[in-house]
This record gives C-alpha cells, sequence and structure tokens, in this order.
RNA sequence: GGUGGGUUGGCCGAGAGGCGAGGCAACGGACUGCAAAUCCGUGUACACGGGUUCAAAUCCCGUACCCACCUCCA
C-alpha cells in the first residue's frame, strides 16, 4: 500500500517517496508560546499525530520536528504587563502546550526545539544568504536583516502568488527595506527591551525572525531536505512562503511537499487570539471527555474547516460512547487482547490523503457487526474486538490504550464499590426470579439516583458510572 | 485588487459523472417483566440560474453568500 497525500504546493495528491526510504522526516511550526493553546492550535497536533501513527503502522521511521517560538514582540510585552520575565511567560505556555497533548492524547514531537537555543545557526544561514546577496543589513542603524524578495525569481511560488500583485505591508515603517515586501530575517533589539531578548550578531544585538527561526531549527534536525512540512493554513503565506524562500536562496532543497491543515472557526471566523473567539484546550475538557474532543478534532477531513459548535462536540461525544461502549464489553467478555491488523478498506481510506471520514464509516460498520456478536461472544468477537482495538488505536481513541485508561486513577475504591453495587446487583437478582419487580426496580432506581447505570446483558447485568 | 477553499437531508459530515458513505436526532419493529444497551427497518439531500451528457451533487458558464491568506496568527 502507498500512502499518498495532498501537497499544498502543487495542489496535487501524490504518493509520499520519502527522501530515505523507510523513514519520514516532518517538520510543522509548533506555537508562539505566548499564550496556552487553544482548540484550533491542538487540532494541527492532533492531524499530526494521526498522520504519524499512521505512517508508523505503514511502517516508517517517523521523526517529527516542531519548533516553540518563545521570544517575540508579544511574549516580551506580555512580560512586560505581568510583571516578570519574557521568559517566564513562555515557559509556562510551553508547558500549558505539552499539558494539552497529554489530554488529548498526543504523543510528542520527537523534539521540540526553541526559537532562543539556535541564534548561531539563524547568524550562519544570514550570513550565507548575504553573502550569496539574499539579504542585507538594513542601512538605518536598526540592527535589522531583511530578506531581498527581489533577489528570488521563485518568491511566491508556494502561495501562487506574483509579488506585483500582492499588497504591501501598510502597518510597518518601510525603514530600512530596499522593498516593502522584504520581510525580516532578523531584529534589531530596541530601547527598553530587555537585556535577556538579545543576542550579539555581526550586525548588532537582536532577536531572532520568526521566519528564519524555522528554517534554520529545520535544517538542523532534518536535514537540507526533508520530506513533509506541515502547519496551519494560516501559516502559508507568509510563513511558509518566507521560510521556502530562505532555505531555498541558502541552497538547499528543503521540504519536499507541504501539508496544510484547515481552520477551526468559532463564531464564523478563525479561532485566533487577535479576533478573541478562542476556546482553550483547558476549558473544552472540562465540560467534554477528551477522548470525545480529540474525536471531535479529527473526525472531519483535515483540509475541511470545522465550524465550532458545542452541539456538535455533544453529538460527538455521544458517537464515541457507542464506540468504547463496544470496545469496553467485548473485553470485559474475551478480555482486550491487543490493537489488531486493521480492515483493507479502512487502510485504503487512510491511504488516500488520510480520509478519516472514509476511515470511520468503516470502523462503524465494525461496531454495528460487533455489537451484534456481543450476545454470544468467542472468537469472533475477539477478532473484532481486535480489528477495532487497530482503528481506534491509528486515530488515536482506543478507549483501552494506557493513555486514556490512567485517567480515572484505579483504585482500592472501584473495588469497594464493585463490591457493594454487586450486592445490590444480587438482591435484585433476586427480586426479579421472585417477579417482585416492584423492589427490582427500587435497587435500580437507588443505583440510577447514585449515578450508575445497569444494563441487562444476555451474561448478566452491567454497570457503569454516568458519563464515563 | 490578487491567491486558494467552501455552500450536501433536522444537525454533523464524506463523496467529485451512473448503484442514497457514516454518525447524531426522529419514527416504527425486535429483544426486555419494564427499562437501558444493542440490532433491524424508515430519508430520494446536494446554494441559485443556465448549459454539456444517454446520465450531473459531481463537468462548463453565470449569480449569490461564506471562510482563509496577501499584517502577528495552528
Amino acid at each position: 500500500m502507498t500512502v499518498r497525500l495532498y501537497d499544498s504546493a502543487t495542489r496535487e495528491t501524490t504518493d509520499l517517496v520519502p527522501v530515505v526510504p523507510g523513514q519520514v522526516s516532518i517538520y510543522h511550526c509548533g506555537l508562539t508560546v505566548q499564550g496556552p493553546p487553544h482548540l484550533g492550535h491542538i487540532r494541527k497536533e492532533v492531524v499530526f499525530d494521526v498522520l504519524r501513527r499512521w505512517l508508523e503502522r505503514a511502517g516508517y521511521e517517523v521523526t517529527i520536528i516542531a519548533n516553540v517560538t518563545d521570544v517575540d514582540d508579544k511574549i516580551i510585552a506580555k512580560g512586560r504587563e505581568q510583571g516578570r520575565p519574557w521568559y517566564a511567560v513562555a515557559y509556562e505556555n510551553e508547558r500549558a502546550l505539552h499539558a494539552a497533548y497529554e489530554v488529548l492524547g498526543c504523543t510528542a514531537p520527537t523534539y521540540e526545539p526553541r526559537a532562543t537555543g539556535h541564534v548561531p545557526e539563524m547568524i550562519e544561514m544570514m550570513q550565507t544568504l548575504i553573502e550569496r546577496g539574499h539579504a542585507y543589513a538594513a542601512d538605518d542603524g536598526s540592527g535589522d536583516v531583511y530578506f531581498d524578495v527581489r533577489s528570488w525569481p521563485a518568491y511566491g511560488a508556494l502561495s501562487n502568488q506574483k509579488v506585483d500583485e500582492m499588497q504591501a505591508a501598510e502597518d510597518a515603517p518601510p525603514e530600512g527595506k530596499r522593498d516593502p515586501r522584504d520581510f525580516a530575517l532578523w531584529k534589531g533589539s530596541k530601547a527598553g527591551e530587555p537585556e535577556t531578548a538579545s543576542w550579539p550578531t555581526p550586525w548588532g544585538r537582536g532577536r531572532p525572525g520568526w521566519h528564519l527561526e524555522c528554517s534554520a531549527m529545520a535544517a538542523k534536525y532534518l536535514g537540507h531536505e526533508f520530506d513533509i512540512h506541515g502547519g496551519g493554513l494560516d501559516l502559508r503565506f507568509p510563513h511558509h512562503e518566507n521560510e521556502l524562500a530562505q532555505s531555498s536562496a541558502a541552497g538547499q532543497a528543503f521540504a519536499r511537499r507541504w501539508m496544510h491543515n484547515a481552520m477551526l472557526n468559532l463564531g464564523g471566523a478563525k479561532m485566533s487570539k487577535s479576533v478573541g473567539n478562542t476556546l482553550s484546550v483547558s476549558e473544552v475538557v472540562k465540560r467534554f471527555p477528551a477522548i470525545a474532543v480529540r474525536y471531535y478534532l479529527l473526525a472531519a477531513h483535515y483540509r475541511s474547516v470545522i465550524e465550532y459548535s458545542e452541539e456538535a462536540l455533544a453529538e460527538t461525544a455521544v458517537a464515541v460512547e457507542r464506540i468504547t461502549g463496544f470496545v469496553t464489553r467485548a473485553a470485559e467478555l474475551v478480555g482486550p487482547g491487543e490493537p489488531g491488523e486493521v480492515p483493507a478498506e479502512f487502510a485504503a481510506a487512510m491511504d488516500d490523503d488520510l480520509a478519516v471520514p472514509a476511515a470511520l464509516a468503516i470502523l462503524n460498520g465494525s461496531v454495528t457487526r460487533g455489537n451484534g456478536q456481543l450476545a454470544t461472544g468467542g472468537p469472533e468477537l475477539a477478532a473484532t474486538l481486535a480489528e477495532v482495538r487497530g482503528m481506534l488505536d491509528v486515530l488515536g481513541v482506543d478507549p483501552l490504550s494506557p493513555v486514556w485508561v490512567a485517567r480515572g486513577g484505579a483504585s482500592g475504591a472501584d473495588a469497594a464499590l464493585d463490591s457493594l453495587i454487586g450486592d445490590l446487583l444480587d438482591q435484585r437478582a433476586t427480586a426479579r426470579a421472585d417477579k417482585d419487580f416492584a423492589a427490582a426496580d427500587r435497587v435500580r432506581d437507588q443505583l440510577t439516583a447514585a449515578g450508575i447505570e445497569i444494563e441487562d446483558t444476555p451474561h448478566g447485568p452491567r454497570w457503569t458510572v454516568k458519563g464515563q
């Protein structure tokens, strides 16, 4: 089987052919840690986590690098507002990002380099670009270093734009720029900025420009040519366009393909701090089970916009309960087993540019079949369970995975509860055998009132704590 | 002004020339002492107006509306 992916540079879906056979190297733009991650940020993490899982299933060894932009204007401003060092702000939000990975079951990237740790690599790259005539230090004494857009004819290739048709930036005064579209590789430090937020260079003290850091770190950890560069669609221009220009102008082959995930909208607009329509991961996870939130984010195709709605998320939670319900019931009967091989149609869907919606249709079919086998149990059920767990494992929503099981914090209390409820269910069984249904229902009502749901199965009654 | 993407049944959400993806909700049935859970069944949806074709949600032309990017942004 061949994994095929859409390349947003060429706008075509093509076979994934890695630079190094058997290995896939991925760089995706992480966060500028100026605040805790919102649902839109984490959608990207979930998308690339599913990609990684699928590539690993396909037998590839996957390396993922995601940068952490830990210094920029907003982080510095926030530190000033809050009366603490800018790096304390950055670090706190970096930890919040890691907490979000964890709560949604995302495996952390192979490595997350920080911008501030890669200044020498950036200086080296700027020197190369200056020598090659594609960059220049501003002659206004600002310490800024700019990329010379006019010197690179391919500029605009990624976003399919022509330099002359672009609107020039109006906000930034073009002081030291030769062309208004030139972008900063390096930002000279300004008066009043903390000393800790600047690093020495041949052009004066300053700090990394956002675009350059990604080029420098991608090259350092993945080499001059790697397989996939990813990120949110909003980064395609200017950020990714600029990265591509810098790296290729510096003589590097850079990314073989580009993968952009669509945005998560709230109230008809992209979720973003500047619009103010954000929903933090930590808040959403308080209202809905984390596994349902993850499922919600991955259930739509990664290139489709998700218009966030609480109702849709609530519906998703119900759909997830049907799936997890099957897995837990089946596991009680035949044992959990291990995640197994996925059906061919599921694999075909995933191979086709991660067609998760089509893959979920196959998953649901297997769950329906499995639910039908629940009455009899046996090897057929065990096989269906393995197949379902295999599919859920690819998507990172296998309820029996340690990632989700550990949540409850199993303790002696569970055993005690099971014993107590077991006694009550025995009383109910006796009452039912005597056809004393009023007494039987009283027991069930009592348990329901305590948040315990009872269902009678061909193998006897089972209980669950409501909402878990 | 430029570059992309979108509009699918009550809701979510795939598909991209020809057999009604899938889920949620609803209704009917089976199972149950009654429930719950589960299973089975029930829907002729593709923004609008033209056109191409034996056949269009899917291709072409036009119109309307929406989103993203061209500025920090996953």
